[in-house]
DNA sequence: TTCCGACCAATTGTCGACAATGCGGTTGCC
DNA sequence: GGCAACCGCATTGTCGACAATTGGTCGGAA
């Protein structure tokens, strides 16, 4: 399964499947509470089917848990949860940025490289709009990712982990000091990748990504537990 | 979602599912051959409705490719797709061991130890039988990844990798001279994690891993395309 | 002959209703 | 008064039928 809005055909599960996951990472449905499939389905004026359909999507990216026989819950974001994650993330990235460094075309690179600056001038004007960052700090890593050239990796990341790294940046509301020194690790990384440095993309993607998991740690014991 | 067998009620949905499993793995339904649903519906006698909450697991752990409103297809073994399989492994479960090394308990451990002697022993005796080699294996590798204690590893590991690790093992007849060498990798695996020395068992099991996956490309190449 | 377009059968996506299971409140007993 | 079993209700799991889309085939025109 790759992404819904990049298949061809869009189907009614499709498209309640987004939208629920949207309410779902901005919290707009609450993490920990019970999803009833009857609600939704009114909620969406389909039938149950599409509904499941999307559901099962929902679990495989680990937005809710399911139990048969009883229902699904939201997932709750927890210190917990959220050291596993980056814990993963870290050895993940890190190992798709190797791999990018050695599979990346020379145009792609050339490509991400005008997309950091393009995000680097955004990001000055719009000061301290976090979606901008948000989106641009995620388009950087998608594009590490899909260098990888390994689609079982590339669907793991993508497809099962981002939308709950996403929950837990938007509902913590990540903006904050970091902003810029990311966009410096970013280009340390895109660096590394285009001198085919595998070794040293991965470390610095590790440290990228453990600094923002201790950014996003220390949010979440303020807010807490 | 955890292994099915372990969930308290056993849905028909979950039945089929394992039946499926089975039959994609061992072969008996073929690499790249369409999957019916009517067929099947009518086959395992039960209605679309669990048989496509089947299908949809069946993607997750990569055993089949369904395309919207074009249905679904067994995927088909290849080297690249071996390669990446193998990559992810061996740095997952290089990953799982380092965890392991950290957090398993000490009767883990011991347990773990108790069972590779046993597996040794059965192993002597019925020389050459694969499947108590296969099972034995896995055994190893279930446990060691649980060690790690982090359960988005766990999930994808044990629930959305090893069925296609064993559907390559299994097609390809892997038995040979390797069987006593890999006991020896296992034991020299769990020493490490013993001596509670992360960064050595990581090591050893990427080896480890890389080792077998040079035994299961040479079989593939051998046996064509 | 080859390419293009429309038809047609088969398959997938969706729907509404029924059956089975789990949960919460109530009642009875110790 | 506390605990345990029972019962009704809501929710999930399953079913069969209908609608929408696809892939292939047949026919026609360049």
């Amino acid at each position: 399964m790759q992404h819904p809005s990049l298949r061809s055909p869009i189907t009614a599960a499709d498209r309640v499947l987004l939208e629920i996951q949207r309410a779902i990472v901005e919290g707009e449905i609450a993490p920990g509470s019970k999803i009833s499939e009857p609600e939704l389905a009114k909620r969406f004026d389909l039938s149950r089917a599409p509904l499941r359909e999307a559901l099962a999507r929902l679990e495989r990216c680990h937005l809710i848990e399911r139990i048969p026989n009883a229902g699904a819950r939201v997932v709750k974001l927890s210190t917990q949860g959220l050291l596993s994650l980056y814990q993963l993330r870290e050895t993940l990235e890190g190992m798709a940025c190797r791999l990018a460094a050695e599979h990346m075309a020379d145009n792609e690179i050339a490509e991400l490289r005008a997309l950091l600056d393009q995000h680097l001038n955004t990001q000055r004007v719009r000061e301290g709009e976090s979606y901008y960052q948000e989106a641009g700090d995620l388009d950087f890593h998608y594009r590490v990712i899909l260098g990888s050239k390994n689609d079982y990796l590339i669907n793991i990341l993508c497809d099962e982990l981002y939308y709950l790294v996403r929950m837990y940046r938007v509902q913590l509301g990540m903006n904050g000091p970091r902003v810029s020194r990311a966009f410096d690790e970013h280009k340390a990384i895109l660096n590394a990748i285009a001198n085919r440095d595998g070794e040293l993309a991965d470390l610095l993607m590790r440290r990228h990504i453990a600094a923002s998991r201790r950014n996003i740690e220390k949010q979440l014991e303020q807010t807490g537990t």
